[in-house]
DNA sequence: TCTCTGCGCAGAGGA
């Protein structure tokens, strides 16, 4: 009996019994359910439910009339909509509605496009399509904008049309055939008057029934009823439609969700669809019915979107989606066509052998071209994106700004509640609308200064309630003012909160199916990159160097050292690509500008990129310097203030008219900049170039690398693989390689490969620590002056003094070692707490080591007492929760241009004097921990420093990381200093 | 066991 109960058990897919910590259960109007068991039964299903973390107490939900057919797992969350009869839910034909993972806001358009393919609809979600649309949607965005417009100034007259129309874009010939002000519906029974419009574009988020979307236009309508002889007030959703007048069931279907999905705001009864051509306005009334089989479509929709990869015996791997339809002729204008057909290959490479003719003739057509190593790259990187994508969507923070009050998020800093709107709204630019919060006087005594919230950070606003989530989002401009429309609510009490925004990897996924495109700049970045190709290079300079540029690049070579010149050479000579490995303090930075500047005297066009806006914008200030045109593009909010001048958005400020002028700063500047995310701008429809330059790019992962390639013959990737690789969150995804970049991989071809070794930041000892544990030896010092350079600690000797006096009245106090410690001569100290002892303390969030904080905290006292100045001073350590606690002790204003950073942060980067906290120290065995194993981390920690290098760990637990050990063991006799006792100062 | 930067968005039509 019990072997057999045994056996039962093994085969149900065992799910936690215990609620993970990310999840949030709540009872009532937006309640939240977690499912813990699911009973299926013919024509029913029984679900356990439970509203409360400790799973206790049950409700049950029974399922029937189709709803069966949800395909609910256990340990999924639900959303109950109807009632319960003390603990009983029914969903069945008449009543009630169950909403799958209801935090997951699935938009109109998905569900509506669904009707027709659903497996279109999970591709589209995954895969954003890269291609720029057709002539009709181009019509259908003007047009949109047009009407839009119009309807806020009231007027439709031909010649306003044609004015706006004429602002929205300088050549415009299409406008909507009947242009007269489209605002009655007529039936037999009833008129409808459209009186007044309360927004356009209105954001919704409707975490009650999971949806979102963007409201066209939110109007107020008069509806008379003739039977009824009443008059009655509604606000209603408009959509409206550029194309063919067809009232099908995917545009009703949109206007139904819109009903839905403003349940709380408005509570419409209809809506409404305008089709711009005919002017006809059609009502779309909902039913039950139909509200419940769309719904009934957005949770197998989102079981597919969640369920993307499924384990088997611990190994993860891609699910099958929704059937391929074998309808070619729906499958015409499907933008989704080939990933359709790669995923089909990706998943199941057999599956070509039993299926339709129709469908293997389709997977012949679209991946014909490919190989199988092409194929298996792509689903290789799939699945890694799809097992990083479902750990950063588990942590997703947005689905706090409908979860959490904002009493709860203001703790952790990430929110601002109760707040009203003060003074007027006023309009900062097209469309952009400037707003000022004030505290509401019950809670002002708080004040707003000292939230997590700084000026640049995007927002979302939304009312303190909850009713209205999502309202707005925009960007702070200064403490308490934001730029979004709002004027409507001019009562209501709001919330708002930092907005970390959903990026998913669409990003990634998108460049891999482009890298599978048949094309010749896909077809040749798979050769370099899939096929690993080797590099190929000329042999004679002479055929590339114009010689009026001969002299210009000769003169730029001069203030190089023989690596980087060495690197120069190589570029010019790439037919491929060149990879420069930067180790630490070789001037990168200075090398990709002088590239810059000889690729442009020779008439080159660059595209240069970068991970990070500061990276990119790091290269540009030096360039500047050297009267070297360029073009920068992305958000203004993240460029640099002395690169901003060199922004499209400023360019375009100064008057771009037409489409020749827009087509003019295009094109104008040989050189563009921009960070690898922002290759989505139209610029990149057209332009190519002649090389990319990629910074940065060991810490880029290769899906993102890969974007600007696309764009340039030939490209130069930047970077040290033995620094920090990219960051990879979900476990299995890094065990499979996602962290290894595209720098990585290439680097096996070792002729494409120029290592920059000489440095100028670092002197003689600090470089030789790293030299032991990273480079054998390869680095070296660029001049005898950065070898030999000290700290300088001018009042050096009164401190020393003081000491010794201290000594000499306390003689139990033996304080040489702070004596030795603070000498420049002596350049690399490591102080040993292992018999403090300085434990560390493990808390929810972090790691930290207040013993280490304390010491550190007296070792910048005295330095600082020295003469050291504290913008010289960097303090490290590799766990957020140290640097709060290192922080707090340093507010006083002494300390005030102290940096307290992440290694991870402080790559690139170095000071004069870096004090290193390594927090680990435990008594117990296990519980390492992941990031001290980090080689590279490691490396990245010991060469920021300049002059001096102070580390502060416990010697016996570090030895059991193997790269501090190591590390350890080259420290020499007197770089080591053990603590008898916590310090006494 | 905790390191973090990118992103505008959903929808613009066509069968």
């Amino acid at each position: 009996m019990d072997h057999n109960e045994g056996l039962i058990k093994e085969e149900k897919p065992k799910k936690p019994r215990k609620v993970p910590d990310h999840v949030i259960l709540s009872g009532g109007l937006n309640n939240r359910y977690w499912v813990l068991e699911v009973e299926e039964r013919p024509g029913h299903k029984t679900l356990t439910i439970s509203c409360s973390k400790s799973l206790h107490p049950t409700e049950t939900c029974l399922l029937k009339d189709g709803w069966e057919m949800t395909p609910v797992c256990c340990g999924d969350v639900v959303h109950m909509e109807g009632h319960s009869d003390s603990g009983a839910w029914l969903v069945d034909r008449e009543q009630g509605f169950l909403v799958l993972l209801p935090d997951s806001l699935i938009s109109g358009t998905s569900i509506s496009s669904s009707i027709r393919c659903m497996r279109r609809a999970v591709l589209g979600d995954m895969f954003k399509s890269f291609d720029g649309g057709s002539k009709q949607m181009l019509n259908g965005t003007i047009v949109h904008e047009v009407f839009q417009r119009a309807a806020t100034a009231k007027d439709f007259s031909l010649e306003t049309l044609s004015k706006l129309a004429d602002q929205v874009l300088q050549t415009i010939s299409c406008l909507p055939s009947n242009s007269r002000a489209p605002s009655r519906c007529q039936d037999s029974a009833t008129v409808v008057t459209v009186t007044e419009l309360a927004d356009i574009e209105e954001n919704v988020w409707s975490p009650r029934f999971g949806l979102k979307g963007k409201i066209d236009v939110t109007a107020r309508v008069r509806i008379q009823r003739r039977s009824h002889r009443t008059l009655e007030e509604k606000t209603v959703p408009l959509e409206l439609k550029t194309g063919k007048e067809s009232n099908s069931i995917e545009h009703r279907s949109q206007v139904i969700l819109y009903t839905l999905m403003s349940l709380e705001r408005y509570n419409p009864e209809a809506g409404f669809l305008l089709y711009l051509k005919t002017g006809n306005l059609h009502p779309v009334v909902p039913t039950h019915m139909d509200r419940r089989e769309l719904l009934k479509l957005r949770n197998t929709l989102v079981h597919y979107i969640h369920n993307c990869v499924d384990k088997e015996k611990k190994r993860s791997r891609l699910s099958r989606l929704p059937d391929i339809l074998t309808n070619r002729q729906t499958c015409q204008y499907c933008p989704q066509k080939i990933n359709c057909a790669l995923y089909e290959r990706a998943v199941d490479g057999n599956s070509a052998d039993v299926s339709e003719d129709v469908v293997r003739d389709f997977l012949q057509l679209e991946t014909g071209h490919l190989t199988p190593p092409h194929l298996s790259y792509f689903s290789h990187w799939l699945l890694l994106c799809c097992l990083e994508a479902a750990t950063m969507e588990a942590k997703n923070g947005r689905k706090r700004v409908w979860l959490r009050t904002p009493e709860e998020s203001e703790k952790n800093g990430s929110c601002v509640g109760n707040v009203q709107l003060s003074g007027p709204v006023t309009i900062q630019s097209e469309g952009v609308f400037l707003h000022r919060f004030q505290r509401s006087s019950a809670v002002l005594q708080k004040g707003l200064a000292n939230s997590g919230l700084a000026s640049g950070d995007r927002i979302v606003v939304s009312d303190q309630e909850g009713r209205l989530v999502g309202l707005a989002t925009g960007y702070l401009c200064e403490v308490s003012r934001t730029c979004v429309n709002l004027s409507k609510f001019s009562g209501v009490l709001f919330r708002l909160d930092g907005d970390e925004g959903v990026v998913g990897l669409s990003t990634h996924l998108t460049n891999l199916s482009r890298l599978m495109e048949n094309g010749q700049d896909s077809d040749r970045l798979r050769e370099l990159v899939v096929d690993l190709r080797p590099p190929e290079f000329i042999s004679n300079l002479s055929s590339v160097l114009p010689r009026e540029a001969k002299d210009t690049v000769a003169n730029i070579l001069k203030g190089l050292n023989k690596p980087q010149k060495q690197a120069m050479k190589k570029v010019l000579l790439s037919k491929d690509y060149t990879l420069i490995v930067g180790m630490p303090g070789t001037g990168k930075t200075t090398t990709i500008c002088t590239l810059v500047r000889i690729l442009h005297a020779c008439g080159f066009s660059v595209l240069l990129t970068s991970y990070t806006h500061s990276a990119v914008d790091n290269i540009l200030l030096k360039l500047k310097r050297f009267r070297v045109g360029f073009l920068r593009l992305g958000q203004g909010q993240k460029v640099h203030p002395d690169i901003l001048p060199y922004t499209e958005e400023s360019i375009r400020k100064k008057g771009v008219h037409t489409l020749s002028d827009l087509e003019q700063l295009y094109n104008k500047e040989l050189v563009v900049a921009t960070t690898c995310m922002g290759i989505k701008h139209p610029i990149f429809t057209r332009r190519r170039f002649d090389f990319c330059i990629v910074d940065e790019a060991s810490q880029i992962s290769q899906p993102i690398c890969m974007g600007p390639l696309f764009y340039a013959k030939r490209f130069v990737l930047v970077g040290d693989h033995q620094q920090l690789p990219p960051i990879v969150q979900n476990q299995e995804a890094r065990s499979l390689g996602m962290d290894e970049s595209l720098f990585k991989r290439l680097e096996l071809h070792s002729e494409a490969v120029v290592q920059l070794n000489v440095q100028y930041r670092m002197n003689r000892q600090i470089m030789s620590l790293s030299n032991s544990l990273m480079y054998e030896g390869r680095l070296e010092c660029g001049s005898e002056r950065a070898a030999t350079a000290l700290l300088t600690l001018p009042f050096l000797v009164s401190v020393q003094s003081e000491l010794s006096s201290y000594s000499k009245t306390d003689p139990q106090h033996d304080l040489a070692w702070i004596q030795a410690t603070l000498l420049p001569s002596n350049p690399v100290c490591f102080l040993d707490c292992s018999m403090v002892p300085a434990l560390e303390s493990v808390e929810q969030g972090g790691v930290s080591n207040h013993t280490e904080a304390a010491l550190i905290h007296k070792l910048l006292s005295l330095l600082i007492k020295a003469g050291c100045k504290p913008s010289d001073i960097g303090v490290i350590a590799p766990y957020r929760l140290q640097l709060k606690s290192i922080s707090a002790l340093l507010q006083s204003s002494a300390f005030t241009g102290v940096e307290v950073n992440t290694v991870d942060r402080y790559q690139g980067r170095d000071k004069s004097l870096i004090v290193f906290s390594f927090v680990k120290s435990t008594a117990e065995e296990g519980n390492l921990g992941e990031l001290l194993k980090d080689w590279r981390r490691l490396n990245v920690a010991i060469t920021r420093a300049k002059h001096k290098l102070l580390m502060v760990g416990s010697a016996t637990t570090l030895r059991r990381y193997a790269p501090v050990e190591k590390l350890l063991n080259h420290l020499q006799q007197e770089n080591m200093i053990s603590l008898k006792h916590i310090i006494p100062l």
